[in-house]
DNA sequence: TCGTCAATATCGTTTGACGATTTCGTGAGA
DNA sequence: TCTCACGAAATCGTCAAACGATATTGACGA
């Protein structure tokens, strides 16, 4: 599994506004929800740096990056590699998703008193829905993020936005997407739908129910799930 | 301020085994506990580069780690700051903080079933109220993070290890430790005490109890703390 | 067939350089 | 004397080239 064997890298709107190293974290992540990046897929420093215009120096302070947050291993002397998570991982993923989704959704349930975040929330939840029937992994998983980040930022709390891994989640998401059956990709959708719900009505205390669903939800669907989803080895 | 104020940097016990930007990580994070590396302060690169024996190149990859990380404020053509934290980022960093404690103290109450692991937790408790008697700020940082790598580690959930943001309260720890009362001080390290014993007890409920009685305490002394504690501006 | 060894590929790090931007001191003018 | 414009210095962001260290690969011989 090679980096020249995708074709393309998905080209953020705003060209060069960033930094370089910015730019590359942003292809990464939004290759890996694109599908253009798959988990294990081996990250070549020449390849890279001639595909993003970039120079080797920038290039590895992006991996560093991203290195930390958990989306590329880092091999010595071996390269970067689109890192995998095996079953415990995604467990222990989500078991510590879970308490910070719930501080979201209720910070968000608190902090959601005007409307144009009413107005927010709502159309987070509808562009997440209309992915979700348009059986468009990538779009999904971008209006996924988006709906996360909405749900932060009417929640007010920018440390949240720092801690909560939801690049590494993408990761997972990117992993399973494929995998997944009709019914519980219905099931994860809905999910989102209840939290908004929740949070447009300015109940906490349902918000954080309404998490806790969804993460019971994506815990049985990972039971349900092939064993050949999780790659034994790695990292 | 400015680095060339500050006299030494803490030599960690491994040298030169780790690569260069891990070396510039463990310096700087280990430095801000020691308060050899105050917040607010300017770091500039040349003088780090002299003081650390490394290149600008690795040095910079270093500086993009930390300000993922939230340890350094990088400002485009003005340079690395250690991170301050204002009123509000430490009130909402203990917001994320909590959960994330909560669970690694009962993944740890769950998964302290030996002797070893017991014995670990009962040497963290032990060194971390020795090092609060010993009214030293930097060696009781020192074991204040390696209560919490111990409490993580008998947890197992490496995701956590990941994700829970330790470093940036070293920051804030380093903030106030100097303007604490002395029953403040007394206060917080009876807390790790408690909750060490609930996950030697191997009681998840106590344990969490103990993590949120902790926080508690630790709201009610940002409340007594002096204003000038936390800078308006910055960031 | 299997183990050893050299060639290749790739990474980690350093050094030097150039342009861009901020900061700050200096001097002219009111 | 004070204010403001201007230029030099400082610093950062980025790139390019190079060297040593290590892992991988494939050929060669036992």
């Amino acid at each position: 599994m090679s980096a020249t064997a995708s074709t393309s890298i998905p080209q953020p709107a705003d060209d060069s506004l960033a930094s370089a190293t910015d730019r590359v974290s942003d292809a990464v992540t939004r290759g890996i929800r694109a599908g253009t990046f798959a988990p294990g897929q081996h990250l070549l420093e020449p390849d890279l740096t001639r595909r993003l215009g970039i120079s080797r120096g920038s290039l590895r302070e992006a991996l560093k990056h991203l290195a930390a947050a958990g989306i590329v291993t880092l091999n010595r002397f071996r390269g970067a590699y689109i890192s995998t998570l095996d079953h415990k991982s995604v467990l222990d993923l989500l078991d510590t998703l879970e308490p910070l989704a719930r501080l979201a959704a209720r910070l968000a349930a608190q902090g959601c008193t005007d409307d144009a975040a009413r107005a927010r929330m709502r159309d987070a939840a509808a562009a997440i829905d209309a992915a979700s029937r348009s059986h468009n992994h990538g779009r999904y998983l971008e209006q996924r993020r988006h709906f996360y980040d909405t749900l932060i930022d009417i929640g007010g709390n920018r440390e949240l936005e720092r801690v909560i891994p939801l690049s590494r989640t993408d990761l997972f998401r990117a992993q399973v997407e494929t995998v997944q059956s009709e019914a519980q990709r219905r099931r994860h959708a809905d999910g989102y739908a209840k939290i908004a719900q929740a949070v447009i009505e300015q109940d906490p205390v349902a918000a954080e129910r309404a998490v806790r669903n969804h993460f019971a939800g994506t815990r049985r669907t990972m039971n349900e799930l092939p064993a050949h989803a999780f790659p034994p080895p790695a990292n």
